[in-house]
DNA sequence: ACCTGAACACCGTTCAAGT
DNA sequence: ACCTGAACACCGTTCAAGT
C-alpha cells in the first residue's frame, strides 16, 4: 500500500484498440440496445467520459467496432483456388460474421462505412471480379448485386434466429387461420431456420452461376484502366 | 367562451391510425434518432403519455409504422399480366417503399412482424410463386432470395443517396492514394447513385431469369398441400 | 495526458391525478 | 375513457476540475 502509488488503477491502460474489443464484446453480450457509453465504461472499470479521451463520440466507437467486425472476416488466401470459389468463401465469410456477431452486424448494413480500412478490403473483393475476367461495369453490377444478397441474408438469419427454434411455423400458429393462408401453410415448414443455410447456397449458386455463365476467361487480372 | 366547453381540444381526437400517420411522417421529415413519444405528441399537440393510451409502447408504435409501409406497398393487379411479370412488379414496389421512405424502411428489415396484417401479404406474394409453378420447397427458397436482394437492395440504396450527390466517388476522393487501389478507382464511376436504379434491374433481371428457367409451366395455381 | 464528477438536455415508461 | 404532469432511471455530451 505504501509501495505502489495509484491502488485503483485499471488492470490495463485505456486504450482505442481495448476500448473497441470491450465494445463489440458488449454488444455480443447485451446487443445494440445495451450498448451506452456508461456500460461500455463500467465494463472498462472506468467512467463514462474517460472514452472520449479516445474517441470523439459514440459514433466513433461503433465505427471502430464496424472495423473490428471487418478484420473478423474469415478471406481465402490468394492463390488458392479459382477466382470464383475464393468469391464463394469470401462470400460465405461474410455470412459467417453475421452468424458470429448477430448483434453486431446490422452496423454493416446501417452505418456508412467511414474508416479508411475499409478500401482495402473493397480492392481485394473487386480484384476478384476482374480476375474473372469483368470488366469495370459488370464488376459494380455484380459487387453490388452479391453485397444486396449477403447483406440482405445476414440481416434475415438473424431475425429469424431471434425466435427459437423456429420463428415462421411459431407464429404461423398464432396466425387467425391457417386455412384462409394455404400458401403460407405449404411453404412454412421449409422456412425453418434449419433450412437457412441451404437457401442460402441456393441464392448464392444461383448468383455464381449466373455470373460464370457471364464472365469470359480473363486474359489478365489488372483492370483496364493504368496500374 | 361561454358557449365551448373544451378550449384548447386537439383538433381531430387522437386514434391508432392518426398516431401512426403522424409517426410515419414525423420519422419521413426528422428520421428515426428525431422520433420519440415525446417529439411524436408534440406532433399531434398532445403529451407524450396520451400516446400510451393507444399503443402500450413505443415498440407497438413502431409496428403499426410498418403496418402502414406494407399497406403502401404498390402492387400490380391480379389477373394483369404473367405471373413472373407481376412478380417483378412487385419487387420494384417492394424496392419503391425504400425510395418513398428511406428513413423508416430499416423498420421492415430490422424488426419482426408482429402484426397479423403481414401474413396477407407473404400469402399474396407466395400465390405468384405458385402460379409459376414451384413446389412448397422451391418457393421457400425464392422467397427468401428475392427477398434477401430486395431488402438489401433497399437498404444498400439508402445509404448511398444519403451522401450527395455521389457517396462512393466522394469517399474515394478522400481515400490516401487511389493509386494503391487500382480496381476502387477502375469501379468508382459505376457505383455512383445514378447508376442505383440499373443495378438493381439488373440484379432482379438475373435472379427473375434463373427462376423462369427452373420454373415449368404451372398445371395448377394451388398449392400442392389440401387447400 | 488521462480520468473524474457534476450538470444539461434529452429518453421510455410508471404512477397518481385530473376531467 | 382520455389526457396531464410529476417522477424515475436512464441516455450522449459539455465543462470544469482533479492528478
Amino acid at each position: 500500500m505504501s509501495r505502489v502509488a495509484r491502488p485503483a488503477a485499471p488492470r490495463t491502460a485505456l486504450s482505442p484498440e481495448r476500448i473497441a474489443e470491450a465494445a463489440l464484446q458488449l454488444i455480443d453480450d447485451e446487443g445494440l440496445d445495451g450498448f451506452s457509453m456508461r456500460s461500455l465504461g463500467a465494463r472498462l472499470g472506468v467512467e463514462a467520459m474517460a472514452i472520449y479521451h479516445h474517441y470523439p463520440s459514440k459514433g466513433h466507437v461503433l465505427d471502430a467496432v464496424m472495423d473490428h467486425l471487418l478484420a473478423d472476416w474469415r478471406w481465402p488466401p490468394s492463390g488458392s483456388a479459382t477466382a470464383l470459389e475464393r468469391l464463394r468463401r469470401a462470400m460465405h465469410g461474410y455470412r459467417g460474421i453475421a452468424l458470429a456477431h448477430p448483434h453486431a452486424f446490422p452496423l454493416l448494413v446501417g452505418r456508412r462505412f467511414n474508416s479508411p480500412g475499409v478500401f482495402a478490403v473493397y480492392e481485394r473483393l473487386l480484384q476478384l471480379f476482374a480476375e474473372l475476367g469483368l470488366d469495370a461495369a459488370a464488376t459494380a453490377r455484380w459487387f453490388r448485386t452479391l453485397g444486396y444478397f449477403v447483406s440482405g441474408a445476414g440481416m434475415a438469419d438473424i431475425a429469424s434466429r431471434e425466435i427459437e427454434p423456429d420463428a415462421t411455423s411459431l407464429r404461423l400458429q398464432h396466425a387467425p387461420q391457417s386455412v384462409t393462408l394455404p400458401h403460407v401453410a405449404a411453404v412454412a415448414p421449409h422456412l425453418r431456420v434449419d433450412q437457412l443455410d441451404a437457401v442460402f447456397d441456393f441464392g448464392l449458386e444461383t448468383l455464381l452461376s449466373a455470373l460464370e455463365r457471364q464472365a469470359r476467361p480473363p486474359r489478365s487480372a489488372r483492370p483496364r484502366v493504368g496500374r
